[in-house]
DNA sequence: GCAAATTAATGATTTATTCAAG
DNA sequence: CTTGAATAAATCATTAATTTGC
């Protein structure tokens, strides 16, 4: 469980291979009176796989370093920090794609931001403050009674709010999904956030 | 297995609190929210919790037969994915935002399929090509040398084109986000599929 | 033949793991 | 080391095939 060196880039194929021919692999689930096989042989696949020039196709192809001038990965201000820890510890865990936009939007106010790095955010500090969590309940298991050793500041994790009354009616419900970006946009710019922006 | 009748589309939370439960799943009561640091306490977070307006919400509760698009999950139609196990076979696995997006227009004249179907097709023919494999192959090691049996038509596994030329610039380079769906469109309709789409 | 019950397949989400920037 | 970003694995949930009893 450690090496899967899995590196599949874009393939430079040849798109010559006129067939699919659709082996039919499975012994269930028949394909129905399928009219797609034999038309479906001749198109331009080569459209797709040109090597990703994305939107913003303006770049210095310089040959090394071609990234954004902005830098590369997402460097959250203090404010954003901010919210979102807050945000946290009021029992958001995973925002669906329209509350990730609202968020987006107000969190843009203290630097640049994007829809994914709410989402990412909240998977990762989610998931860390779990393994945190388990970390220090085992360490404790098992450790000198006291090592308070103040090296694990142990935030005190409110504990995600699940349902805890029994009354019961569904054994576990998807909530969101976080697609439908694609065109949500509004532009009515809501006022959740009254902080004020100042420094930075 | 099969009698859970429950499909609340609607969750009856009422958000009557001053305070607020984000991320409720369940309905539940907001958990008590834990102090947060004073300086960013104050505000209105209830804007985030309006019940989303995006999905359907108005169901054919008169018991019609009338399927409305909104609730319901993609159901591909052949012509789909034909041309979905073509691009798999060709190699494609993890494709970008642009890739997906040009994918879903072709796909869109065959039926209704959002970008997203698009990923997750991906994302679970890759991962279940590699169980089906993973179980012939524990399969095969440990039964009789000679089993053709003719059950599993083992789909010629096109291996993954990897990149054959010695000429690399980058030492394994993490290469699309699938993310960026944000306002991408464009409306030059490529030309990809010339077929001539017929209904299913 | 047929609809309800069962089962297999698979679409959609969440969780765990990994890679790599800073 | 911390953590943003991305992918893989596990899981839930729903639809279609298939079976079953009439």
């Amino acid at each position: 469980m450690g090496l899967t060196m899995k590196l599949h880039h874009f393939s430079p194929c040849s798109w010559d291979e006129p067939s699919l021919s659709l082996a039919c692999t499975k012994r269930l689930r028949p394909p129905p009176p399928t009219s797609a096989t034999s038309t479906l042989t001749a198109f331009d696949l080569k459209t797709f796989i040109r090597p990703d020039t994305k939107k913003d196709s303006s770049y210095p192809r310089t040959g090394v370093v071609e990234m954004q001038p902005g830098g590369t990965r997402w460097n959250p201000t203090q404010e954003q920090i901010a919210i979102l820890e807050m945000l946290y510890r009021r029992g958001m865990r995973t925002p669906n794609a329209q509350q990730i936009e609202q968020i987006t939007t107000q969190l843009g106010k203290y630097g640049k931001i994007e829809g994914k790095n709410v989402f990412y955010w909240f998977q990762n500090h989610k998931a860390r403050e779990r393994q945190k969590q388990k970390r220090n309940t085992l360490g404790l298991a098992h450790s000198s009674p006291i090592t308070p050793t103040t090296t694990t500041t142990t935030t005190i994790v409110t504990p995600i709010p699940l349902d805890p009354s029994g009354g019961e009616d569904s054994p576990y419900k998807r909530k969101c999904m976080n697609w439908g970006f694609e065109c949500l946009v509004e532009d009515r710019t809501l006022e959740l956030f009254p902080l004020h922006p100042e420094g930075r």
